[in-house]
DNA sequence: CAGCATCCGCTTTGATACTG
DNA sequence: CAGTATCAAAGCGGATGCTG
């Protein structure tokens, strides 16, 4: 792309991140850590191959980004991010919480990944019964599980099952989540295929305010 | 701009404000306030007016800025952000924060609009000598006159002339603010052509720390 | 003059096929 | 696995013209 040639830090950080995709490559790499080429294609559905390729190198050569090759047996390249390529946290971070009241809305011809969620879910939720013991809850809302764990006040997801879960909610990500956030009632998500299995009073806890 | 149809907030976001020159547009309106078409224009060097025009109808289609057909004697039409378009200044923000240190490098071949240097240089600057008396500095770095307000620990930026400055720097913005930063050396960048006027000590009190 | 729309050459993207 | 090559389609940049 090319540079917009201002003296401005908006327009510096964009002539970097600024071209289609190029974003999205950093959240992958940001919520899913060293990744191979053929991850980041899979958490990028619809991307052209060349133009992952193009951005790769782009990033690479601002800074952002960085390759390794695994030594053997593993034999592959790793990408990750740089330091200054994980100091772009914060910029995903303010555009997901602008993007947030989206995910309450009905998608139903999106794809899902679920590293896409975790950071969504832990602005959605919160845990509304501080006192009450250490609890766990499983989602399958997307390709993998999403563990929510709900302790002190606080609610924190990631990828990965959970041992011994309080609940187990599967069914339709657009659903489920609006389900948690409180926008959509218990009886009319399940009647959309949301299954809850477990204990469904842990979920009023979890469930948040405004989004 | 075809949707990335992704079922995840960053994702959603771009889908609004990803285009090129989209997010700059947020950056005018909200940095400068409603503007007049012709006023867009020219805090975007280089855009194409069908571009404008249509990137103002697609904002305005998502709910992020409205047009007002200010009356009579005006007789012009006002664009300005609406409330979720203000939601989008800490995703500026952000972003402003990751290209400073971009600023601090010489940029000689690239326009400068004073409106994109206040929130730099508010976070670029800070008031070393808190309990001084508050202090007023002008600077001439770009189109217009920004003035910087230093009081009490901290330094606050806004476009306009001051009435009794303490000092007024002016000279190539590239070589002003890695001088306020404290990158450049005061005789190196009066060397530069930066001219300083009235107390050099005054900016010694506002030179930051690491950008 | 402010606020566009149209046209045209160029660049970027998207889809597919192919390779070390 | 990690790309390159190719090519049609879409988007962009620049110039110009039109309308209240």
């Amino acid at each position: 792309m090319k540079s917009y040639g201002e003296y401005c830090a908006v327009a510096k950080t964009l002539d970097v991140i600024g071209e289609r995709w190029t974003l999205l490559i950093v959240r992958e790499l940001s919520y899913q850590g060293p990744s191979r080429y053929t991850d980041l294609r899979d958490g990028l559905p619809g991307i052209a191959t060349n133009l992952l390729a193009d951005r790769l190198r782009s990033l690479e050569a601002a800074g952002v980004v960085s390759r390794e090759e695994a030594p053997p047996p593993v034999a592959t390249t790793l990408f990750s991010l740089t330091p200054r390529g994980e100091e772009l946290r914060p910029v995903l971070e303010t555009m997901m919480r602008w993007g947030l009241p989206f995910m309450t809305e009905e998608m139903p011809d999106d794809v899902v990944r679920s590293q896409w969620l975790v950071g969504a879910l832990e602005l959605l939720m919160e845990d509304r019964r501080p006192t009450d013991p250490r609890a766990e809850i499983e989602l399958r809302i997307g390709d993998r599980p999403i563990s929510l764990a709900v302790d002190g006040g606080s609610v924190e997801a990631a990828l990965g099952s959970v041992e011994d879960p309080g609940a187990v909610v599967s069914g339709p990500p657009d659903k489920v989540l609006p389900m948690l956030a409180g926008k959509l009632g218990r009886s009319d998500a399940e009647a959309a295929g949301v299954r809850i299995d477990g204990d469904p009073e842990l979920l009023d806890r979890v469930g948040a305010g405004p989004a």
